[in-house]
DNA sequence: GTTTTGCGCTCCCCGCCCTGGAGTGCTAAA
DNA sequence: TTTAGCACTCCAGGGCGGGGAGCGCAAAAC
C-alpha cells in the first residue's frame, strides 16, 4: 500500500477546501470546478486560488480530473482521507433508532432475524445491505437428537446457539430401534454439549478410537453416525452464509448506469465467494471498517465502498453486516446506521429468550 | 380476451413467411424488413410481394412496425400464433438430457433439490429461472417430534412428505418433562400421521374440544402445544415459495437495456407476489404454458415471457417451474428444457428414498 | 388475378460541424 | 501570496445532410 496522506500535513485551508469538494461531488457526482467550490466554501478565495490548491491535491492522488477541462473528483485515496480524518457522522434521531429496534425484536428464528436486518440496512440507506450469518466455527452444540424416518433414514437434528436449529438427513447401514437412538443421542450430548463445533468435528475421530472396544456396539455406531451427521454439516453449509437485499437498489445510481459493470457486481453477490472474503476481513477490526472502492482488491469493487462493522452477543464476534454502494455514498449517515444495526443485532441475538 | 388468430385462416405462404419472420427477430432482435425476408425465406418471391403479404399480417394484428419505414417485429398476439400452431419444437440431445438428470439426482434435502432445479433452468436457458416450492396445502405430515431446549421452550420439528424438515420453537406455559414430550409425540403421531397439513390445522381445533374431559392433562396440553406449532407454521411460511436464480442474464439481453425496466421486473421478483399468482395459474394447466408479454396482466412482464411446467410426483401436483426472459426468447429450445426438467424433478420427488 | 417493377416518400442513424459553457494552466500584476 | 486575465481544451448538444433501410402505391408484366 502506499504510504497514505495524513491530515496534519496539509494546511487548514486546503483540507476544508478538500472536504467541501468532496461533499459536493457526493451530493451531485458530477465533477467539481474552481468556480463552484469558490462560492459555496465560505473562504472567500477566488476560483484562482482554488485552482492552485486543487492543483496540489491532485499532486497528492487525493483527486482527479476525468479530463483536462473538467472538474476535479475525489480517488478512493481521497475518499480514505475523507472518511479517516474529516468525516463529521451524523447523530441518528431516535426515531430512526426506534424503527431500528422495532425490526430487530427477537422474535422468532435467527435466519429470519438475519434477513430482517439486511433488508433493513438496504431500506434505510438506499443502497444494498449484506449480512454475514453467524460463523458455525463459533457455534456451540446444544444438543444433538435423533428421529427415526424408515428403517434406514435417520433424521439429525442439531441444536447450536440457543435458537439454531440444523438439520440433515443420513442413511445408515443397520437398522437403529427409537430406544437404540435414545441412547445414542443421551451418550452424545454428555460428550459433546456445549462444545463447539469444530471442536466436535475434530474430535469425534479420536472418540471413535479411544471407544473402540471399551463401549458396546450401539456406541459405535452412535459415534459413526454423528461423524456422518457432522461431515454432512461441513459441506452443505459454505453457500448459506450471506445474506444479501436491496440489490436493485444499486441500479438508481446513474453514474454506474453502466449496466455490465452492475452485472458483474450482482454476479459476485450469488457467487459470494469475493464478498464473503472481504467481509471476513472485517470480523476481527472492532468496530466500523470501510473498504473504498479499488482498495477492497477485488475488481467488480471498483467505485463501490463497503462498509461493515462486526456483530457480537455474549462477549463473542458473531459475524459481520455493511452495506454496499456506490464509492459516492453519504458515509455520514451510512456509518452510524450500520454501526447501531450491527449493536442492535448483537442486543438481539443475546441468550435471554 | 380478443378473439385469437387460427392458423388455418391463413394461406400456407403467408404462415410461412410469419414464421420465418418471427424467427429472424428473435434470432436479431432488429425489426425485419422485405428484403432480408425475400432473401431468406426460400419462397423466391420478390420483396414487394412480401410487404404485401406482410401488410396483412399487421392488419391481423400479428405485427406492427416501430416506425412507419422500418421492418416488423412481432406483437403479443403474433407470438401466441408462432408458439401455438408454427412452432417446432428442439429435440433435446441426450447430453442436456444427462445433465438435468444429474442435477437432479435425489441426493439430498427437498430445498436444496429446488434451488439445484432453479439455478439448472437459469444455467442452460441463460434466462432466469423460477421455481414455486411444493405448495404446503399438499403436505402430508409424516411425522412429529418434540426436543426439550430449556424449560419452557421446545423445539418441534415436523417430518412432511418424506424428505422435507420443518422446525420451529415454542414457548410453553408448564414445564413438560422428556417422558411427557415422548408421550405427547406418539399420542400426535397416532392420531395425525399421514394427514394433510392443511387437514391438521383444521382439525386440531375440534380434536381439543373433544378429548377435553376425555383424556389426562397432558394431553391436552399436548393438543394445545401441536396447535401452537402448526399455526406457527401457517403464518411464517408464505414468503418462503419462490426461488429465482440468473437474475442477471436477464442483464444481457441488449434490448431491455433500459434499466428501468429490469429494475421493476427484478423487484418484482423480490416481492413475489405477481409472479406468484402467475404461476398459480399455471399449476392446473397440465403441461407447458406460456405467458406472452402483456398477456400475462401483470405490467412488469411486458416485453417478457415466462414458460412454465407444473410438477408432480406420486400422482399429485405440486407446483411450477419455469423461465422468465424476453418475449423475443428461443422457445423452441426453452420449451423442452422447461418440460423436461419438471418431469425429472417430479421422478426425484417420488417417494421411494 | 397475381406478381413484379419502379418510384417517391419516410424515417432513422451517423458523421460532421459548430457553438456555448465550464474549467484549466500559465503568466503577469496587485 | 493572491488575484486577474487570457488562451486553451474538452464536452454536450443542436442543426444539418447524406445514406440506408424500408414502406406504399400504381402501373406493367406474367
Amino acid at each position: 500500500m502506499v504510504s497514505s496522506i495524513d491530515s496534519s500535513q496539509l494546511s487548514e485551508r486546503s483540507l476544508h477546501l478538500f472536504k467541501s469538494l468532496v461533499e459536493h461531488f457526493i451530493e451531485d457526482g458530477a465533477p467539481v470546478g474552481s468556480r463552484t467550490l469558490a462560492r459555496d466554501s465560505k473562504l472567500n478565495l477566488s476560483p484562482a486560488t482554488i485552482r492552485n490548491v486543487m492543483a496540489d491535491l491532485e499532486e497528492l492522488g487525493l483527486l482527479n480530473s476525468p479530463h483536462i477541462s473538467a472538474g476535479r473528483v475525489p480517488t478512493a485515496r481521497g475518499y480514505r482521507l475523507f472518511v479517516d480524518s474529516l468525516l463529521s457522522v451524523d447523530h441518528l434521531d431516535s426515531t430512526e433508532v426506534d424503527q431500528i429496534a422495532r425490526e430487530l425484536a427477537p422474535k422468532d428464528d435467527v435466519p429470519a432475524l438475519m434477513q430482517r436486518a439486511s433488508s433493513m440496512l438496504s431500506d434505510i440507506t438506499r443502497l444494498a445491505g449484506v449480512v454475514m450469518l453467524p460463523r458455525p466455527e463459533q457455534s456451540r452444540l446444544r444438543q444433538i437428537e435423533f428421529v427415526a424416518l424408515s428403517a434406514r433414514r435417520i433424521l439429525v437434528i442439531l441444536v447450536v446457539n440457543e435458537r439454531e436449529v440444523q438439520n440433515r438427513i443420513i442413511n445408515t447401514a443397520r437398522d437403529f430401534s427409537p430406544a437404540e437412538l435414545r441412547e445414542v443421542s443421551n451418550y452424545l450430548n454428555e460428550i459433546f454439549a456445549g462444545k463447539e463445533l469444530n471442536y466436535v468435528r475434530a474430535t469425534i475421530l479420536d472418540e471413535l478410537e479411544k471407544m473402540k472396544e471399551q463401549v458396546n456396539q450401539s456406541m459405535q455406531a452412535a459415534i459413526e453416525m454423528a461423524q456422518t451427521a457432522f461431515d454432512a454439516e461441513a459441506t452443505t453449509k459454505p453457500d448459506e452464509d450471506l445474506l444479501f437485499s436491496g440489490q436493485t437498489n444499486l441500479m438508481d445510481v446513474a453514474e454506474l448506469a453502466d449496466i455490465d459493470r452492475l452485472k458483474k457486481l450482482f454476479e459476485s453477490f450469488n457467487q459470494k465467494r469475493d464478498i464473503l472474503h472481504l467481509l471476513e476481513q472485517a470480523i476481527n477490526a472492532n468496530g466500523i471498517q470501510i473498504f473504498i472502492g479499488e482498495e477492497s482488491g477485488y475488481d467488480v469493487l471498483d467505485n463501490y465502498s463497503v462498509v461493515t462493522a462486526p456483530y457480537e452477543a455474549d462477549g463473542q464476534m458473531l459475524g459481520v453486516l455493511g452495506v454496499i454502494g456506490p464509492t459516492r455514498m453519504h458515509y455520514e449517515r451510512v456509518i452510524p446506521i450500520v454501526d447501531v444495526t450491527a449493536r442492535m443485532l448483537g442486543c438481539a441475538l443475546n441468550t435471554r429468550g
